[in-house]
This record gives structure tokens, sequence and C-alpha cells, in this order.
DNA sequence: TTGATAATTAACCAACTGGTACATTCATCA
DNA sequence: TGATGAATGTACCAGTTGGTTAATTATCAA
């Protein structure tokens, strides 16, 4: 746990310093921006390489090769995600309230983790062929659906919810109306440009996304 | 020397056709599937060139460059689109059925124009840099809001519609809900694979889409 | 202290890739 | 028919880029 000598930021020293955990954080931080911004094809390893404070070689190093960087990216990213979402707590609330809380912190979530959105939506580009050589991605598959599966089931059972719904069509229609907003906003933006504010091109406010996903799940 | 025929692989006639158009929309036609495939980053110019009957040579005669021959792929995309789009005749349906026929069509039209979809994508991962360039893409906003407004108009008016609520909202959230399906299916059908049939892995069914729309915009 | 191994640097390279130079052939029309 | 510009094919190039080779230094257990 010692840290001892994270500084010296601006020394030019001769010598150096062995710090893989650094190297390792500090490759992938800029990877994760990189490959964000231009996806696997466009990101360049010397672009990489030279936002570091350390070298291409220790790239290839500790990572193998350009693809398996990338691949350590995405689960990084994922990982990141899956452990920000966990950290909601809906049981305590009444299902519908429970519901909109729901919505709301995934719009605020994709609004704020545009990075995030910019990776997957590269990585669709790519028909998920590097996310598939993830091991680590199969395990977070099912916390977000036990969440809503929860949830969903308090509220049947309350009589509040329409009945036949599945987690899964509930989480996807969320994340669709909360992904897109963010994802296509430059095209939407340049297409719509005349009615759509300029800025942050958001077409889909936060309460009329609360307000789709209440008025589906709700019992009429 | 020993010339080495290179060439003679089935002895290709030395006569030669001149045929610009079919030229150059065999060009534009095999590049719209590489861009779509690849990406802007990714396609090669060689590849396009190698599925053509022509050289690369011509692809710069024509385009100018690698951009060039984006932005012009990028713009018959949305040509494309926009005429099909325009084949829906609504004003002879009542509002609501009218609603659900537009969503229907959408959903299918995004199911079915798949490689349309990457484009866009790929285009919004560059921020929307390149449809900025064209300036055929500004013509074609109106459209489908016009539509949408004439629909609510009359629903509202019906009385069947919800009030206040604005063209380019129902068609983000149509869009959202239609889009997402396709453009991230694979990172979806990775996490969920458990849950989700795999093949065309498409979570949100066509009927859901139409019964959230409809839930939304419908007075209640 | 020392020897082994982990971490790091710098120079280098071969393949790839967008783009071109140039010669040549086709189509049109006077 | 022959001249002229448009269209095309071939060969080539120079900059880029992912990846590597080899030598050097830090770290730490024994």
């Amino acid at each position: 746990m010692t840290k001892s000598q994270s500084l010296s930021k601006s020394q030019p020293s001769r010598s150096r310093t062995n710090d893989p955990e650094r190297t390792m954080a500090e490759i992938l931080n800029v990877a994760t921006q990189e490959f964000a911004d231009k996806g696997l094809a466009g990101a360049r390893i010397d672009v990489i390489a030279d936002a570091t404070r350390t070298s291409k070689r220790m790239i290839y190093y500790y990572f193998g090769s350009k693809d398996g960087l990338y691949v350590a990216v995405l689960e990084a990213a994922y990982g990141r995600m899956r452990q920000i979402e966990s950290n909601l707590h809906l049981s305590d609330l009444e299902p519908e309230d429970a519901l909109r809380r729901l919505v709301e912190f995934t719009y605020d979530h994709h609004q704020s983790n545009e990075q995030f959105i910019r990776l997957v939506m590269s990585e669709n580009v790519q028909r998920g062929e590097y996310l598939a050589q993830s091991k680590e991605i199969q395990k977070l598959n099912g916390s977000a659906l036990q969440t809503i599966q929860d949830l969903y089931t308090r509220g049947v059972k309350k009589g509040v919810f329409k009945k036949n719904l599945t987690p899964l069509e509930i989480h996807s229609a969320i994340s669709a109306l909360t992904f897109f907003n963010v994802s296509n906003q430059h095209t939407f933006g340049l297409i719509f440009k005349s009615t759509v504010p300029q800025g942050k091109a958001q077409t889909l406010k936060k309460s009329q996304v609360v307000d789709m996903m209440v008025s589906y799940v709700c019992a009429t």
C-alpha cells in the first residue's frame, strides 16, 4: 500500500522509476480516450504512446498488441459501468418511484459517460468481435436484469404494473431511449439543426423518457 | 524482368469499354459496403478497388480522395433513405392507425437497412464531421417531421392524442427504439446472451415498440 | 553484494496505404 | 478520318503504422 514516490512529474531526470501499476494504468487511461475518440481502426498506437509518460514499447510489453490493448480498454470500461450501476438501491422505494429513479439514473448515466457510449458504438460497428474475446464480460449480464426483475415483480404484485413484461424488454427500452440520445446526437443535430437547439442536441428530455417508460410499464 | 505473367489471370481482353456512369455507380456501391462494414478509418481503398471491375485510379478520378468518396457514400445513402420514407401515405388513416403504421414502417425499415445504420453509427463516432460537409443533407430535414406534424395535429384535434408533444420528440422516440435495436444488437447480444435468443438479437419486438409509442402519444 | 528478473528506453523495420505520374485507349464530332 | 478530351490501366512512391530487436536500468530476494 505504500505509494512511495509518485511525484516528480516535471523532473526530467536521467534516472528512471519502475512503477508498473502506474504505467499500465496510464496507458489504459490514455488508450481509452484515444479509442473512444477514433475507434479501433482510427486510433494510433503512436498517439497513445506519445500522450503517455512511457513509450510504445511498454504498450506491447503489457498488452501485447493494439487489439489486446483495445480489449483491455473495453473490459475496464464495462467493468467501471457495472460498478457504478450496482450502487443504485431501489428496493426501499415504491415500485413506480423506483422505476422513475432507475430511468432518471440511466439517463444521467448515459448523458455523462459519452466516452463509454462511443466505445460501445465502435464495438458494434465491429460486430462485437472484440468484446466477444473478453472472458470477463460474460459475468456482468445478470445484475442489471436482476434489479429490474425485483422491481417489476414488486410492481406487479402491488397491481401498479402491467403483467407479462420481461426485464429484458424494460431494460432494452430504457437503454434505447437514453443511449440513442447521446450516440446519435451528431447526425440528428445536423439533420434537424433548424429545430434542434444547438449545443448538446438532446432531443429527448429526461422527463419525456421517464413518462414514456412509466406509461408503458404501469397498468392503465 | 521476365514479365512473369502477373496479368493473364483470365486473359482479359485488351479492349476496354468506357462507361463512366456504370463505373461511378459500381465504385459507389462497393464503397458503401466497405465503409458500412469497416467505417471510414477501417475501410481500404485498395479493397474497394479490387472489388470493382475498374481500378483505384478511377476512384480518385471521380471522387478525388478517400474522404470524398466517403462523403459521396453518405449522401447517396441518406438520399436513398429519404426517398423510401417519402413513400408512406398516412393521411388517409385515422391518427392512431397512422401512428401505428409509421412505427411499424420505421421498425421494419431500420431492421432491413442495417448497412445504413452502420454508416450512421460510424458517422456519429466521427461526430458528424463528414456529414456536415455535405450540402445536400440539409435539405432532407423537414419531410419526416412534417409527416408527423400532420398526423399529430389530426390526432390532437380529434382528441385521441395528448397535447403538448412536439414532432421532434415523437420522431426521436421512434428512431431511438427502432435504431438501437439494430445498432446495438451485438454488444447487447453478448451481454445478455443467456437471455437473448441467438441470431438476430432483437430484444425489442415490433409490437412492443408500437405499444410504447401508442401509450405515450395517446390521451389517457 | 550479487545475480536474476522485471521494467524501460531508443532505434529500427517491413508492410501497408492513400495517393500519383504517365502512357494509352475510347468516344465524339467536325 | 483524324483530332481532341474524357476515361482508363499500370506501375510506382513516400509517409505512416503496428510491431520488434537489442541493449540498459531498476528492483529485490538470498
